[in-house]
DNA sequence: CGCCTGGCACATATGTGCCAGGCGGTGCTATATT
């Protein structure tokens, strides 16, 4: 270690005076030469962990990054930074482009991959000649949220790790509870006892979680009444794309907010412009499925709302978590109708792998597979890999319904319990809740009217001072003919 | 999950009660390659 402190290092590398909750302890491990896994609420800065580190280790820092987005978006903040040893390798690339990244990996401090490219053959062989700092997996939730779902690559992480010589490993996500860890754990192949784990309460302060019951039938109306109340910018959730659309098309007709959508479906350039509109707050409200929101880095959210209830508490903390990251007092409201239940029960225990399927595996005629669907692909993997035999495939169904019925009915209990939404929220990842803002729930505080007002009116004082702002930005255009 | 329905047994000849089975407005999430 040098003589200089983390501190001062700080200062030099990356201009802030101190370290934010988690940053320190997390580099410390690092530094110390453990593998480890870190929850830290969104907004906090875990990039920078990997960055600082990066600088302290010799050798390459390797990020696996689960969008090309968040790649490209952490390989810009990096070069603005005036750090010109970034790359993102991935299928935007030309031929050409990847050719000479690959060609020249030693000269890269920061390297971005997707778990795809990282099981490619040729770049794992290439990968084994360089000499990686620190092999990091960010946004690591994906592991057991998607990769047991529909990116099975991200469960064979942990084997290219073991190929790469078992580098020094950091993992980072914003939620994980118990279950989730472990899966990290399991999947990266991390020993438990040499890893340091640290945990933040993703819960946060300044949003006031609201769970109202409410009627299919009533719902758009609800809807419309947070609408006229909460000052823009917000997100609704969806569990549809259709019902996006439509919602979304039903806003605009009703009111005059400046929305659009944001699912799969969309097509990339229009992903990139809605983005980019939403941040400029050029739109009021997006409406959205779960594809929205992860490396969004807009701070003045003033709200979150659940059209549908959310499939597991993790999902519903992570969403509603977009809301104010500026600190100031923001909204989540989830509408809540037994209905959704049952969809979202109904729908986590649908497979296709049913024993006809899993016979139909075993005897290998594998060429005339059905298709299957994106939920049943992370769990076929695992049955393939692990040859399991036909008992052993049905157990390992069974319990990995059980564990998405689990989540779904978790998040329920959540919705149905009478007491602090944020003390079950807190208790659900291992903390205890030890103080309570003044607005915090619709349990503590069912009356939600005054922080609304208060809200209403800051939005449009603080809307006004950046209209302010723009005048007066155009003024100084004007004056020096720009 | 929870509500509804149809079938069956039972006690009595038309109604009650219980249980098994089905279904409900809607799945969502990405990378890579050619």
């Amino acid at each position: 270690m040098t003589t200089k402190s983390l501190e001062q290092q700080l200062k030099e590398w990356f201009g802030f005076e101190q370290f934010r909750e988690g940053q320190k302890e997390s580099i410390e491990s690092v530094l110390a030469e453990k593998d480890t896994v870190t929850v830290l609420p969104t907004g906090t800065g875990k990039s920078l962990i990997y960055q600082y580190c990066g600088y302290h280790l010799p050798g390459t820092v390797l990020i696996v990054s689960p969008l090309l987005s968040l790649m490209d978006n952490q390989v810009m903040q990096l070069k603005m930074r005036g750090e010109k040893r970034a790359a993102a390798l991935n299928s935007m690339l030309s031929f050409e482009e990847r050719n000479f990244i690959e060609a020249n990996l030693n000269q890269y401090k920061f390297l971005f991959v997707s778990p795809e490219m990282l099981q490619s053959q040729r770049l794992q062989e290439k990968l084994t000649r360089l000499k990686i700092g620190l092999f990091v997996v960010d946004e690591a939730h994906c592991i057991s949220q998607w990769g047991l779902d529909f990116r099975p690559e991200y469960l064979f992480i942990g084997e290219a790790r073991k190929r790469l010589g078992n580098p020094r490993t950091l993992a980072l996500t914003a939620t994980a509870p118990l279950a989730v860890i472990n899966d990290i754990l399991q999947y990266l192949e991390l020993k438990e006892q040499d890893t340091t784990i640290l945990r933040y309460d993703p819960n946060r302060k300044n949003i006031y979680y609201q769970v109202t019951e409410v009627s299919n039938q009533a719902k758009n109306e609800t809807l419309l009444e947070l609408l006229k109340n909460y000052p823009p910018p917000g997100v609704i959730y969806f569990s549809s794309k259709a019902q996006a659309e439509n919602v979304s098309q039903w806003i605009r007709q009703q009111t005059s907010l400046r929305v659009d959508t944001y699912h799969a479906d969309r097509s990339n350039e229009d992903r990139t412009t809605i983005q980019r509109q939403f941040l400029r707050d050029e739109l009021d409200l997006i409406c959205a499925t779960t594809a929205f929101g992860m490396g969004i880095n807009k701070q003045n959210i003033r709200y979150v709302i659940h059209y549908h209830l959310p499939g597991s508490i993790e999902e519903y903390l992570q969403e509603t978590g977009r809301a104010g990251r500026d600190g100031e007092q923001s909204m989540a409201a989830l509408l809540y109708s037994r209905e959704d239940f049952a969809f979202k029960y109904r729908k986590s225990q649908e497979t296709d792998l049913n024993e006809t399927f899993l016979r139909l595996l075993q005897s290998k005629k594998g060429k005339n597979m059905p298709l299957l669907s994106d939920s049943d692909q992370g769990m076929f993997q695992i049955i393939q890999q692990q040859r399991m035999n036909l008992s052993e495939s049905q157990i390992f169904i069974e319990e990995r319904l059980k564990e998405r019925k689990e989540k779904v009915v978790r998040m329920k209990d959540f919705v149905e319990a009478k007491t602090c939404k944020r003390s079950i929220i807190s208790a659900f990842f291992d903390h205890e809740l030890i103080e309570r803002p003044d607005w915090c729930c619709s349990n503590c505080q069912p009356d939600a009217s005054h922080l609304v007002l208060s809200l209403r009116t800051k939005g449009e004082q603080t809307r006004e001072g950046e209209r302010d702002r723009t005048l007066w930005k155009e003024k100084v255009k004007l004056l020096f003919q720009l």
